[in-house]
DNA sequence: CTAACAATGTTAAATAAATAACAAAAAACT
DNA sequence: AGTTTTTTGTTATTTATTTAACATTGTTAG
């Protein structure tokens, strides 16, 4: 297998995702329309994502939930599981660690941290919360490998610099800060205030074609 | 102007944010590589997303920052301003309110609602908050057009079902669940374990390839 | 037993987006 | 004045992604 698309990547996280609810549901098979459906896509392009991984399901049968569940994972997966830290404990912040708490999965949130002193040495879900001047020792000592970024804007930057300095290998930033990275360092952003934009500036357009 | 590429979309509204910056600043004129190094992209695009809105700079002095983010709000914005709810009031919900308040912007966070009984009745920067019962009301009362979901996942479905019924025109859902709306709305979807799972899988890739 | 059907898998075409190439013109320098 | 430089604006090319077309093959129904 070469190279796949980055957009056939986020799918394949998404078809898992929805193939996990269909097992807990009892389903042994899913056609690739009925996978289609769920995501709002078509099926010529579920069955196409999964040429690309090379699985092949059963004529009439369509795709066996529990191997291509499997297989997805080990394809976006690694085989020992990744650390992952949260910087800045805010609503967002929180708001992370519960999407993922009782989730189990090859990512772990093992750390949190912040500047706020009420936070420190407090845990969540598990997940301890640390000073952040102590983010270069705890990453380096539990092999954190990815940061998502919940700082306030202001300290985009620097944590950036810090987490950069410690070794980190990826970075999800929520700050609506654009962040600069060395190419060796992977890097995701993602801009709240302009996904609001987008739906607004579409609606717009949808009320100005109705008229 | 005939269609603007879904990605330009986005961007304007980038460029938008670090022009409000520049202004701040007392910055008057912006070259079309400095917009590009804040947002990591080639001069070339921003060129081009500039050509596409009919924006027309000055040789050897760049764009005009003032007009050129009166452009875009013109692209994008609508007159009459929007408003936006949010469903949901946990931290991600909250995370958002914070995110907005303060600023100015011709979106304007209106309402909020839960169905936390210790929630319905309170503020948050100045977002009052409702209960999910009185959504349908509370949205055509205030000519509330966008919903941003931050409810858990198991009740996506139906606080899609009750915007789209209370007249609602654009839906941001942040649950990890899709949901499908009738097609006279817009819907954007966002699901934060994707990205970061995506960024797991370039962190992988990134390691082999190095070994 | 054969025809119709319903599904997959693959190649080909179309669309969308990014990048490259380059023309034009104001400013700066000699 | 003429040449070089810098920056915009536009067209052309390339790359990425989606969609369409269609071949294939078990399965079901008559």
């Amino acid at each position: 297998m070469k190279h796949l698309p980055h957009k056939t990547i986020e799918r394949l996280s998404q078809y898992r995702r929805a193939l996990l609810i269909c097992l807990d549901k009892g389903q042994t098979h899913i056609y690739s329309h009925e996978i289609a459906r769920i995501q709002h896509i078509t099926a010529v392009q579920v069955r196409r994502d999964l040429m690309l991984i090379g699985y092949t399901g059963t004529l009439r049968k369509g795709y066996n939930v529990k191997e291509l569940i499997d297989l997805i994972g080990e394809i976006i997966d690694s085989q020992e599981g990744i650390n992952v830290a949260i910087i800045g404990m805010g609503n967002l912040g929180r708001a992370l660690i519960n999407y993922f708490s009782g989730k189990r999965s090859h990512l772990k949130i093992v750390a949190s941290f912040d500047i706020n002193p009420d936070k420190i040495g407090n845990s969540m879900s598990g997940v301890p919360c640390y000073s952040s001047e102590e983010m270069d020792k705890v990453i380096k000592e539990k092999d954190i490998r990815i940061g998502i970024m919940t700082v306030p804007a202001e300290f985009a930057s620097q944590t950036t610099d810090a987490l950069v300095k410690a070794g980190i290998k990826g970075i999800l930033n929520y700050t609506p800060k654009p962040v600069t990275v060395p190419k060796e360092v992977y890097l995701e952003e993602y801009d709240m205030i302009t996904s609001l934009e987008k739906v607004a500036f579409y609606v717009k357009l949808n009320e100005k074609e109705e008229a």
